[in-house]
DNA sequence: AAAAAAC
C-alpha cells in the first residue's frame, strides 16, 4: 500500500485543481499481526448473528481466516472539480459529525475507521460547496456508508421535511439501505422512509399524507408516483442519492425515470447535491453521466483493478444442461460447511426450474425472482440474511447490492448476457461476483458452461475484460477438482 | 426471446 491517490486535473479547472489536496494516510504498516484491522461497513456480525446460527444445525459458523482485510481499492482515481482542498479522512473525527451520528458510527454499526472509499468521498460529499461526486469503488469496499453517512450528515434535525433522497433499483436494496440507515442515524432522531409498492398499506397514493419523513429511500416507480400526486415534496431537498448510479442511468436501466427526477429536483432547487456510486461504470454510461451532471468530483477504479482478489473465479464445461444440476447436487450441496450459496440464473422460468429439480431430490433451496409476490420475496431475503436457508436461487434482482456477508460462493448457472446482443454483460458479471468476499471476506465463483452455445466465448470475453484469472476444472464430474478448488479458496480446510 | 420498476 503506497501512495494511494493519484490526481488528474480536469479539464476545465486544470489550474486551480492542482492544488486540490487528497492525501492517502491509510498507510498503516501492512503486517498487523494480532489486531485484525475493521474498518467503516464492516458488521461485527459473528456476534450479531449468533442466535439466528445457534438454532441450526448444518450451518457452518466458521469463518475464514484472513476476513476483514480492506479489499484491493488502493487505485482510486481522484479527479476534484473547482478549487476546493479534499482531505481523505483517516479517522471518523476528521469529518465533523454529530455526537449522535458518531455514536451511531461507533456504537451501532460498530466501526473503527473509515474504509478508503469512504475517507476520500466523504469530505468530498460534506465539505461545501457540495460539488456532485461520480464515485467508484468495489464491490463490498463500504460504498453504503458513504452516502447514508453523506445523506444523514446534510440532513436538519429540525426540519420536518424531505431534505435526502436516495434511488435503487430494487425493492430489496431500498429496504436494506434503509436498515443501514435506521441503524447509523439511531441516536440523530432523524425520521426516513421507505418508497417502494404497498409500502403504504393498503392507502392510495392519493389519499396518503404527504411524506414529512427527512430521508426518502425508495425505488424509481414509486417515487415517481409520490412526486406525481404532490406525496413528496422536493423544496427542502438537497441530497439526491444514485445507488447502483450506472444501472440508474443506462438507457436499458432506470435512465428515463432518474433523468425525470433529477430534472424534477432541479427546477426547484438548483442547488442540490447529486451523489452517483457503483462499483462498475462502462464506457457508455461513464459518458452520459459524465455529460449529465455538471462539474463533479470524481473518483475512478481501473477495470483491471476490480475483480476482487479474494474472490477466486472457476468455470466448468458441462456436457449437457442437465449436468449442471448434478454439478450443484454432487457438488455443491453436498458440501453442505462452506457458509452461504446463491445460484444465479436468466430467467424467472429457469429460477423456478432449478428449484425444482433440486427440491425434488430433497434438497432444501429456495428462490426469489421479480414476479413474486413482495410478501415471498421478503420471507425468502429475510430468511437467507437470517442464515436460516443456506442455498438460494436468484435471477439478477439479487445480482447487485445485496449484502450478506456469509455468502462464500456463487454459481453463475446462467452466464449474464445483454438482452439485444447476446454479448456478455461485464458489469452483471463482476456484481453477481461481488455478492461473494463481502468486505476482505475469501470466495469462490463456479461459472457453469454448456459445451454448446456460446458459453465458452461469453465467458473469454469476460475474462479479457477484466483481466481475470478464471481457472478451468477439467472435468465437470470430478469431485477432487472441486474440493481443491474450495480448498484454493481458502473455503474448505485441508 | 429479459431482470428490474410500475404504470
Amino acid at each position: 500500500m503506497s501512495d494511494t491517490v493519484e490526481k488528474v486535473p480536469t479539464a476545465e479547472a486544470s489550474s486551480s485543481s492542482v492544488e486540490a489536496s487528497i492525501t492517502g494516510e491509510n498507510t498503516e504498516p501492512t503486517t498487523t499481526t494480532t489486531e485484525k484491522t475493521k474498518w467503516g461497513d464492516v458488521e461485527d456480525d459473528d456476534e450479531e448473528e449468533s442466535d439466528a446460527v445457534s438454532e441450526l444445525k448444518y450451518l457452518s459458523i466458521k469463518e475464514p481466516e484472513s476476513i476483514l482485510d480492506e479489499p484491493e481499492d488502493s487505485n482510486i482515481k481522484a479527479v476534484t472539480s473547482g478549487d476546493t482542498p479534499y482531505t481523505s479522512a483517516s479517522r471518523f473525527e476528521d469529518l465533523n459529525l454529530s455526537p449522535e451520528l458518531m455514536k451511531g458510527l461507533y456504537v451501532e454499526m460498530k466501526f473503527e475507521k473509515p474504509s478508503k472509499i469512504q475517507a476520500i468521498s466523504l469530505p468530498m460529499i460534506i465539505t461545501p460547496p457540495h460539488k456532485h461526486l461520480i464515485a467508484q469503488a468495489h464491490n463490498g469496499s463500504g460504498k453504503t456508508t458513504c452516502f447514508v453517512l453523506g445523506m444523514l450528515s446534510r440532513v436538519d434535525p429540525s426540519l420536518r421535511q424531505p431534505q435526502a433522497l436516495c434511488i435503487c433499483p430494487t425493492r430489496e436494496l431500498a429496504n436494506q439501505n434503509m436498515e443501514v440507515l435506521q441503524k447509523m442515524g439511531k441516536f440523530t432522531g432523524i425520521t426516513a422512509e421507505v418508497a417502494v409498492p404497498e409500502s403504504n398499506q393498503g392507502v392510495t397514493t392519493a389519499r396518503r399524507a404527504p411524506v414529512s419523513a427527512q430521508v426518502v429511500i425508495g425505488t424509481p416507480g414509486t417515487l415517481k408516483k409520490w412526486m406525481a400526486f404532490k406525496k413528496l415534496g422536493l423544496n427542502h431537498l438537497k441530497i439526491l442519492v444514485f445507488d447502483e448510479a450506472d444501472h440508474m442511468l443506462a438507457t436499458d436501466g432506470f435512465r428515463d425515470d432518474s433523468l425525470r427526477i433529477m430534472k424534477d429536483i432541479e427546477r426547484v432547487n438548483p442547488n442540490y447535491q447529486v451523489l452517483l456510486f457503483s462499483a462498475t461504470f462502462n464506457e457508455t454510461v461513464k459518458d452520459f453521466v459524465q455529460r449529465t451532471v455538471k462539474s463533479p468530483n470524481q473518483l475512478f477504479v481501473k477495470r483491471e483493478d476490480l475483480a476482487l482478489d479474494s474472490v477466486k473465479q472457476y468455470k466448468v464445461v458441462c456436457p449437457k444442461e442437465q449436468d449442471k444440476i448434478e454439478v450443484i447436487k454432487d457438488q455443491i450441496m453436498e458440501l453442505g460447511d462452506i457458509g452461504q450459496t446463491i445460484i444465479f440464473v436468466k430467467t424467472k422460468v429457469s429460477a423456478s426450474k432449478v428449484h425444482k429439480a433440486l427440491a425434488e431430490m430433497g434438497y432444501d433451496v429456495t428462490s426469489v425472482h421479480g414476479s413474486m409476490s413482495q410478501e415471498d420475496r421478503d420471507k425468502i431475503v429475510k430468511e437467507f440474511k437470517d442464515c436460516l436457508t443456506q442455498v438460494l436461487i436468484a435471477t439478477d434482482v439479487l445480482a447487485r447490492g445485496f449484502d450478506q456477508q456469509r455468502v462464500n460462493l456463487v454459481v453463475n448457472y446462467n452466464m449474464p448476457t445483454k438482452y439485444e446482443t447476446g454479448e456478455p454483460d461485464y458489469e452483471v458479471y463482476l456484481h453477481r461476483v461481488g455478492r461473494a468476499g463481502r468486505f476482505g471476506r475469501k470466495g469462490a465463483v463456479f461459472n457453469l458452461l454448456l459445451d454448446n452455445g456460446n458459453d465458452k466465448e461469453v465467458m473469454e470475453k469476460i475474462e479479457r475484460y477484466f483481466g481475470a484469472q478464471v481457472k478451468e476444472i477439467k472435468s465437470w464430474n470430478s469431485e477432487e477438482e472441486y474440493k481443491s478448488a474450495l480448498k484454493e479458496a481458502g473455503l474448505l480446510d485441508e
